[in-house]
RNA sequence: GGGAGAUUAGCUCAGCUGGUUCAGAGCAUCUGCCUUACAAGCAGAGGGUCACUGGUUCGAACCCAGUAUCUCCCA
């Protein structure tokens, strides 16, 4: 036998790629006479390369895509990468810097080529780094969402919902990094726990006539808060004392009811603002009084609006105090903090400095310390579409698995705020707005027509191209990534071609649920909006893959292995498997190399598995002689495929691994293989062997989508086939009911009780698996035994088995159903043991049937239960007592 | 602070509509085997008060209430 005794992947892995791309499984068209079926990729950042969650996230698309494919639906994966604005840019500014490059030195048309050129280079590793994953992705249709098409796409979805009064512009806090000059997302934004001073201000209360004598009832260390009439604020920021609109209390806290609705004066100012109550403030935190600054802090802003108050912004873009401070204008933020600090004391009108813990928000970039900070932005009203886009979700249209997420999804989906779709950088599809130079501003797909708008606009039409400013921003990658599930089939350029009506909407969608929100939610708004249906049918949220101990995996704690090495050292199908093996729909996945190592020993099991049938000499002249085994297993396979197809149903996938695991490894290989299979180098008959590689063959459709390459491999070396023969476009088993199926299989595990019994004893007495023995069976069934005889001989390496009325002297016994059997051992037998273990055995059936007749006893379960329910009781009670009678003979027999 | 989810074997998880003694799977562990497909293997075995406390019910891992712990999301 010429078969390599393990399996090596690398040898087969390039070769099958290379073979289904060039016959072009993997390409889908349109085709009327097949249903489609659709997935688009989560476009993984151009600067990406492959981690384990791409791993864990494909090979389930890919699961899903290969399965569908043998289904006979014309599958369509479409591939693809995502531009990624901010960590792109980030990327290239980063590049270039090493090259001693300063962005504020480039155009924005330079910068953009460097862009350009980095994309080029590197934003295709990860799709190439998917196809050693074993990924069937129809490349044809890779797509970028940076690329003209795309872009077209987005401006003209921007053009339209501006139009639609959708879009708008409107003040929004930002991260403002004043060292740097630009705003930064959330995710760059390094929060650092320090301590911080608590400054403890006087702000004197501006008495008016109408309160005079309401004061001053409060307890004593309350009144210390207001003597002299001061209400003393508590805050981290003295120096923006001068953006102050009003001081907010909690309208339960006792200390201050007197003075909501009175004035008080800022310090060193004078300016005199209003005391507000809301319940946002909290009692315990400082003094309870809390300065309102609008400007210059997020909450504060919201707070500002609900209580319509002005909004004064005393920074300039570099951190200094501008004219509207009035005080210390010019001054660094921290140095103007130093300076109101030591002005305060000596005005007496500081009261005391605390320390406490803060998070200070620092820049990735430059280090420098955040400054909340208004900027105007461009926003996308959510309300209507995201009430839609909870709608089809919460009525089914749309399902998530696991369905948990379906809370999560409404609670965001309810307080959902209008979306900021602008950004301060270059990459990116820049926003189609136009400036007038009176700062009137208009939207345009392009340069001409928004010169036209203008003019009309204006009523001037001496204006000019030149005298137009486009916006300088970008939109937001997402604003790019909601429309993909329509921009990859041209679905804005061109609404009715035989693409999008052919794959949309798609059929099933795997991410991750930390973008549930941000990019699912936002494909089904604009699936809705724009094709006036869902985008997809079912998401399935994967969880997050952590190391063993849980840990997130990250490239600073190191405790990532590299995918492709791991690929080159367990082989795709291993890793594949591996990943899958603990991953239920929703759970984090906590990787241990253990599971590829399980994934790869399975890829051995069925290789080995293959070799053994690959090895037997057929004899036409034998007789078929494994009508039981070939029946059974036949059986047993039907069962499995719709236990399996249930699974795919439901999307458990890391259950359906699991039963086709079992199918191979336990009942193919431990019990089928083992029946059928000849002594050594004995022929088998030809019909056991026609019966059984037809088994391995549905075996290797099964597992195909799991494992694609090593089931092609061996489907290639089973059989000649002829040229478009591949496992990849094999049909998908359909489950045929088997008639009788559910005795077969009862008589089967039956007779492999025994076998068990059999083997048991071998165990207990130290007999080796081959040591030939007798079995002494005392049962009504007889047929069982006829029935099985081969295969109880073969598996139980049993000489002779003998029907018996009594124990045979000498022998070790077990029960299996309701039969007493025996495995006469000379001189091998413990009596006490034996009657220790029979009694043991005995108490167990009687508590078993005490419980039965207590149930059975009860009156109101014989009424309540269901018929069928009381008569399996009833059964059981006989099964019991046919035990105990058969246990108790063999006890006194000893 | 608000919300959601979880808690079952050493680990990761199943357990559908309450009904077999229902407590299960894989991995890990233990014992014995190099039995010519596979030691990346074979055959067996052990292991759990279903987080806790009450309640509903003929019957609860499952339904209800409370408690504890953990995770995530939002602010």
């Amino acid at each position: 036998m010429s078969i390599a005794k393990t399996y090596s992947p690398a040898d087969v892995e390039a070769k099958w790629y290379q073979r289904w791309q060039e016959k072009g499984f993997f390409h889908a068209k349109p085709n009327p006479r097949k249903p489609a079926y659709s997935v688009v990729i989560p476009p993984p950042n151009v600067t990406g390369v492959l981690h384990m969650g791409h791993m864990l996230n494909n090979t389930i698309q890919d699961v899903l895509v290969r399965r569908a494919r043998m289904q006979g639906k014309e599958a369509c994966w479409v591939p693809g990468t995502d531009h990624a604005s901010i960590a792109t840019e980030a990327k290239v500014v980063a590049l270039l810097q090493e090259k001693g490059i300063n962005k504020k030195d480039l155009t924005r048309e330079e910068f953009l080529t460097h862009a350009w050129d980095w994309k080029e280079k590197y934003g295709g590793i990860i799709l190439e780094q998917l196809k050693k994953l074993g990924a069937s992705c129809d490349w044809d249709r890779t797509r970028f969402t940076m690329e003209p098409e795309l872009t077209d796409a987005v401006l003209r979805v921007f053009v339209d919902l501006y139009r639609k009064g959708q879009i708008y512009r409107g003040i929004r806090m930002v991260n403002w990094d004043p060292k740097g000059g630009t705003a930064l997302s959330d995710e760059e934004v390094i929060p650092k726990d320090t301590m911080a001073k608590m400054y403890h201000l006087r702000y004197e209360v501006v008495i008016s006539e109408q309160l005079s004598v309401v004061s001053a009832q409060g307890e004593s260390d309350n009144q210390q808060l207001t003597t002299n009439n001061y209400l003393t604020v508590a805050t981290s920021r003295p120096e923006t004392i001068m953006a102050d609109v009003a001081v907010a209390v909690n309208p339960n806290d006792p200390r201050y009811q007197h003075l909501i609705g009175q004035r008080v004066r800022i310090p060193l100012l004078g300016r005199d603002i209003p005391v507000i109550s809301d319940e946002y403030v909290s009692i315990d935190f400082g003094t309870g009084a809390l300065k309102v600054t609008p400007a210059h802090d997020l909450n504060d802003y919201e707070l500002g609006l609900k209580h319509n108050l002005p909004v004064i912004d005393i920074l300039n873009n570099d951190g200094t105090l501008n004219e509207k401070a009035q005080l210390y204008v010019g001054q660094d933020r921290f140095a103007a903090r130093r300076n109101i600090v030591k002005d305060l004391e000596e005005a007496g009108l500081l009261d005391k400095v605390e320390e406490y813990a803060s998070v200070l928000q620092t820049s990735e970039r430059t280090g420098a310390v955040i400054e909340p900070r208004l900027s105007l932005q461009w926003f996308c009203k959510m309300d209507h579409m995201a009430k839609k886009a909870l709608e089809v979700v919460e009525n089914d249209e749309i399902k998530l698995h696991p369905p948990k997420f379906k809370n999560m999804y409404r609670a965001w989906m309810e307080n959902v705020r209008d979306w900021c779709i602008s950004r301060q950088l270059w990459w990116g599809q820049r926003i189609p707005a136009y400036y007038l130079p009176d700062g009137s501003f208009v939207v345009a797909l392009n340069e001409e027509e928004a010169l036209k708008l203008a003019r009309e606009q204006s009523g001037n039409q001496n204006l000019e191209a030149s005298d137009l400013r486009q916006d300088e921003d970008v939109l937001d990658t997402w604003f790019s990534s909601w429309l993909w599930p329509i921009s990859v089939f041209d679905g804005f350029k061109d609404p009715d071609n035989a693409d999008i009506n052919y794959f949309y909407p798609t059929d099933d969608l795997v991410t991750a649920p930390e973008i549930l929100f941000f990019w699912v939610a936002r494909m089904i708004m604009a699936g809705l909006e724009y094709r006036k249906e869902v985008p997809f049918r079912n998401v399935y949220l994967t969880g997050i893959v952590r190391d063993a101990q849980g840990r997130k995996m990250s490239k600073s704690l190191g405790n990532s292995p590299d995918p492709l090495d791991l690929i080159a050292q367990y082989g795709a199908d291993g890793v594949r498997t591996g990943m899958l093996f603990s991953s239920p729909a929703g759970n984090d996945l906590l990787y241990d190399v253990k599971l590829v190592e399980q994934g790869r020993n399975f890829t051995n099991k069925l290789w080995n598995a293959f070799r053994l049938t690959q090895g037997w000499e057929v004899d036409a002249a034998l007789p078929f002689a494994n009508g039981k085994a070939v029946e059974w297993f036949g059986a047993k396979l039907q069962a499995t495929l719709a236990e399996l197809d249930e699974h795919f149903e439901k999307f458990r996938m890391s259950d359906a691994l699991m039963t086709v695991y079992k199918l191979v490894w336990d009942d193919f290989c431990s019990v089928y293989l083992e029946m059928v299979k000849p002594a050594y180098q004995a022929p088998i008959d030809a019909e056991t062997l026609r019966h059984t590689t037809a088994y391995l063959e549905t075996l290797l459709k099964l597992l195909h989508p799991f494992m694609p390459f090593i089931t092609e491999e061996i489907w290639h070396e089973l059989a000649e086939r002829t040229d478009n023969d591949y496992l990849c476009v094999a049909a998908w088993p359909k489950p045929q009911p088997v008639a009788g199926a559910t005795e077969l299989l009862a008589r089967m595990d039956k007779a492999l009780d025994i076998v068990a019994g059999i083997r048991n004893i071998r165990n207990q007495k130290g007999l080796g698996p081959n040591k030939p023995l007798t079995l002494a069976a005392k049962t009504d069934d007889t047929q069982l035994l006829q029935d099985y005889d081969g295969i109880l001989r073969k598996l139980g390496a049993l000489t002779e088995i003998n029907v018996v009325d009594a124990a045979p002297a000498a022998a070790v016994g077990f029960v299996s159903g309701g039969a007493e059997f025996f495995v006469p051992l000379e001189g091998q037998i413990d009596l006490g043991a034996e009657k220790e273990r029979l009694s043991k055995e005995l108490e167990y059936a009687q508590g078993f049937r005490d419980s039965v007749l207590k149930k059975l006893a009860n009156e109101k379960f014989v009424q309540n239960a269901k018929a069928d329910l009381v008569e399996r009781e009833r059964q059981k009670l006989a099964d019991a007592e046919a035990k105990i009678t058969a246990l108790e003979q063999s006890l006194s027999a000893l």
